[in-house]
DNA sequence: CTGAAAGCGCTTACAG
DNA sequence: CTGAAAGCGCTTACAG
């Protein structure tokens, strides 16, 4: 029968089909978990992700999930809402499940020797979005270049005065993002004041926090660079509530691409990684390691995105300069202009 | 050790104490695997949704996730995209992983034999958001109700020309809608053309066409009710685009009150059965027919819950009667109205 | 009350 | 080349 199901070239087509059809017609169904249990391996691979509330990651989810399912792979899916105790949870259920494998997001605040504890149990890892080190294989995307890209692009548009809203203390993501702000002002000489680095929470509530102290400073930013689209959706919020106009009142920039920030009013300008690619990367970098005799002690396979910035309307009015390819509001239904690496 | 982990009486306190201990030093993993073959029943659930770019259906994700968490079971999940060939897979699949559960959105276009199907498998189902039949255990939601809730609210406005978009075809779900709008409207003896109810895709796109479609109408409504907020998205999208206010120039209501919705610009009006509700109960259902000695031949248990309208900006303005409590755009934050059967 | 043995549904190494 | 047997890690019914 097994050997059948395998499609073992010494069983003849013939014979195998009439054992599929009786098999068919007894109603048999294959047992995954016996055949993990004697073939000591499993065709599952855990998914830990740790913000679904954030559509950035279930884009991820779901380019990682289908690449997954065709690989003959089954996802079991996993949600820590950024709790390092549920996560701790959740690995100790999947290590039990036994699964071949493990994508993840990590939690904040996750310890940097867990990646090395999962190791030890032999369950490869592979990393996305946030990296733990230098010998983890790891899918995230170059921070530091988005957003010195991002800061280019308004001070193209005449912005001197930006700020930067999702300056999470401790969390490296944000630390890389803010340098490629920081360093960026730095090479165009212009002074950044300590108030335009703005912390607050990573959610459309820490936006809208972020709009009103900007409103209240003394020297006033004319632009604001968003830790994420999240973010930049309660910064466009709150300053509808003030009466204000993205992109007139202050320019906001967002980062992820997530499908709702071309539907954004006005839409959003924002840093694109690909949620697609990136899903498709981890989902084979982590098949990479599950292949029959794959080098699990190799080196860490490590890759970084280099994001582009995708212009919308939120960021597109310029300040003291007027520029003549700047175009009315509305014109172009799907335009989108990508700025890319010079 | 099976009777140490299971908390055995037979077993005193501090002897169990001491082999969890020694286990801990041995590294040892309990073998979910290897429990459910021996068992004949195992701990996960399968769940499977139709779409994940739809965050109500990622709110109802996490809900029915964390009931399942908690109560011991593992989460295999699988996204359909609309597909029912994926669907197909992914029951094959889910059913060699044995599941002892699945909760399930069908994926347009399914078959209505599929129920009893999985039936015959001894596979408890729970289906959530799209009914199939009376003899299926379904948590789902009132659509008619709502509708006509929705409806009431913007005749109470002063309108008396309102559209329906998203009236897909052949899709029991979009019928209820339909005919709460429509039954409202016979009520209030208002007439309603044809060209009224609008099929579109139930996305952000058929929003955009719902809008283009509506201004080209020569008797054209002043508002128009949309079939999800994915829709009303979109609307409020195009609205912005053509340099129109939704509220002002068309009212927009919404379903399924989604996190985002209440960041729209300008705020969303929408119905809410609340995600988590209906996900705890889907849960919950579920759960009670995995009991030992559940009655899996008693009647299905079916609960279709009441929503309510969570009035914001998108359908504030009233029309032609200009009443005093309709507030200033922005005044208040947080705020939100509640309007309940009467 | 307790410990040893049978067996869940597979795969694979091995005897014939 | 082929078929029967061993064994993955558990649970549970049963013998002592």
């Amino acid at each position: 029968m097994s050997l059948v199901l395998q499609e073992n070239p010494r069983i003849p087509a013939d014979t195998a089909e009439k054992v599929r059809q009786a098999a068919r017609q007894l109603g048999y169904v294959y047992n995954r978990g016996a055949a993990a249990l004697r073939g000591r391996r499993s065709a599952t691979i855990g998914m830990v992700i740790n913000d679904l509330t954030n559509p950035f990651f279930v884009e991820l989810l779901v380019a990682i999930e289908r690449v997954l399912a065709e690989a003959g792979y089954t996802t079991l899916m996993a949600h820590t809402a950024e709790s390092v105790a549920t996560q701790t949870c959740v690995l100790r259920s999947m290590r039990e499940q036994n699964v071949a494998g493990l994508i993840m997001s990590p939690a904040l605040g996750t310890d940097d020797a867990l990646p090395a504890e999962i190791r030890s149990w032999g369950i490869p890892l592979v990393l996305v979005m946030r990296p733990m080190g230098d010998d983890v294989d790891t899918i995230g995307v170059d921070n530091a270049f988005g957003f010195a890209l991002a800061t280019e692009h308004l001070i193209a548009q005449g912005h001197t005065r930006i700020a930067f809203a999702g300056n999470r203390k401790g969390y490296a993501v944000a630390s890389q993002r803010r340098e490629g702000y920081l360093s960026t002002m730095k090479q165009h000489e212009l002074p950044v004041a300590d108030e335009w680095t703005i912390d607050v929470e990573l959610t459309p509530q820490g936006g809208q926090k972020a709009v009103r102290a900007i409103f209240d400073m003394a020297l006033r930013p004319t632009a604001v660079l968003c830790y994420n689209d999240q973010v930049a959706i309660g910064v466009l919020h709150e300053l509808d509530r003030m009466g204000k106009r993205a992109g007139k009142d202050l320019a906001v920039v967002g980062c992820d691409n997530i499908v709702a920030a071309e539907h954004t009013n006005p839409p959003l300008t924002t840093l694109s990684a690909g949620s697609d690619k990136l899903g498709a990367l981890a989902s084979e970098t982590l098949l990479s390691r599950l292949v029959e005799g794959a080098v699990t002690d190799g080196p860490a396979k490590q890759f970084f995105a280099v994001p582009e910035l995708i212009i919308r309307e939120s960021s597109e009015h310029a300040i003291e300069t007027e520029d003549a390819t700047q175009t009315v509001r509305g014109k172009q239904p799907g335009r989108k202009r990508v700025a890319r690496a010079s």
